[in-house]
DNA sequence: TAATTTAACTTGTACGTACAAGTATCTTTT
DNA sequence: AAAAGATACTTGTACGTACAAGTTAAATTA
């Protein structure tokens, strides 16, 4: 047996889940329904969910079941406050430049492989806005080689991670990112509607997935006037 | 029995690695051990293991057993990128204010609650610096009631954490941030050596403990030009 | 009808057993 | 002396059983 039995499981669920099949909020088959289903003891099925709990694809509770919950995008990563509670309202994200494919910029947030430089690059760059203000100005940069048909698709829900999940089943495993306090030059200034040199955050990203050598750079440009970058972390 | 066995083993491990009775990189009592000592099955031992692998405090390893890490510092906080590295080499810590009890300021960092501010508040401030360069000016509260002769203590290293952790066997068990890039104010600047007006980073911090109601407010003041705050996330 | 009880589910904890597989040491063989 | 093997540890996986405890809905009782 190469892989072992609950892994297996964890397996199938997890990309039962990524698909779609087991859609958020409702319930994965009780832990003795998938006893029966792949003729394993209920520790086995634990372990298997226990793996998804622990990477938070699904929450337990007591005497109900495994629900399965919305993938959370943040992994660590700092989140815009205020972008998530005026969901619905008014947050526009405006693409400046589709995805497509370019060469390699001279510099990236963080180094890439020698491997990565030598396949083509696909980036693109965003603008997003509560009501008429821009906040965030971002660019990213990815090896296209990897993603077949990436630069013709739409992003589902507009999240590119969710695409990245849904449509290829990979994975976010992992991020760096460095914070710069940095006074805005000319373009990025009339991007976000402010005063050249006024005080912007600048976060670099280089995001490792599930896929080898595959990985995401990211610059984000973000006026925290208003719209302050947060996150929180739970034990 | 209120609390389940494996917390109860899991408890009596911790405050032992806690205390440095099991020193860093030293092994644990085997799962066999465990459970002739404590009258439990290996299931259960595991899963009190589990829970300490979990939280960082030992790495397993096939075949030979559990050792104790170095505590992560980090929970998912951003940390000074160069600090860590520096260390050892010129990094200082200045108190420009040692621990002393005072009223809680006007405006925290974020809310506390109603409880919190019924009872004396600690404050301190240092100044982070590599070499001679000051890169970080950070400001804490807390309320000292439950902290115990905590105005006149040394800190373990240095560290706030540390001492938190071995002389009150207080955990961090979560925390809350938000990002600003600010201009520097007169005091600021005077203090990090910049020009006013200079973009700096402003770190606002809440921690939650494993003491109920004691959260640590702060605020850091970064200079990014030469050390950027960085952090790591894997999976 | 409304409140209570029961029953049938769910997950949580804990017991016990067996063998696989990694690590280190001691013993035997070459 | 060096290599090979046996042995005694360690953790990892997987089996099976039993009961506690939370949830829900149907059945019973007032």
């Amino acid at each position: 047996m190469r892989q072992t039995r609950y892994s297996q499981i964890y397996n199938i669920l997890k990309s039962r889940i990524q698909q779609g099949q087991y859609g958020v909020d409702s319930f994965l088959p009780s832990e003795n329904v998938l006893c029966a289903t792949y003729s394993i003891t209920r520790t086995t099925a634990r372990k298997a969910l226990d793996e998804l709990l622990r990477e938070g694809f699904i929450e337990k509770q007591h005497g109900k079941g495994s629900r399965v919950k919305e993938r959370r995008q943040t992994l660590g990563l700092l989140t815009v406050k205020g972008f998530s509670e005026a969901v619905g309202e008014n947050v526009k994200t405006i693409f400046l430049q589709k995805p497509r494919v370019q060469l390699w910029p001279e510099e990236l947030p963080f180094p890439a492989s020698d491997s990565e430089l030598k396949t083509p690059c696909i980036s693109f760059e965003r603008l997003r806005c509560v009501g008429d203000s821009p906040v965030v100005m971002e660019i990213d940069w990815l090896s296209g080689m990897r993603l077949k048909g990436f630069e013709n698709t739409d992003f589902i829900d507009g999240s590119f991670f969710k695409t990245l999940s849904q449509k290829y089943l990979i994975e976010i495993t992992g991020s760096e990112q460095e914070l710069r306090a940095l006074n805005a030059d000319e373009k990025i200034a009339a991007l976000l509607k402010i005063e050249p040199g006024a005080p912007i955050l600048r976060i670099s990203l280089k995001f490792s997935t599930s896929k080898p050598d595959l990985h995401i750079y990211s610059y984000l440009y973000c006026n925290t006037e208003n719209y302050p970058i947060g996150n929180t972390y739970k034990h």
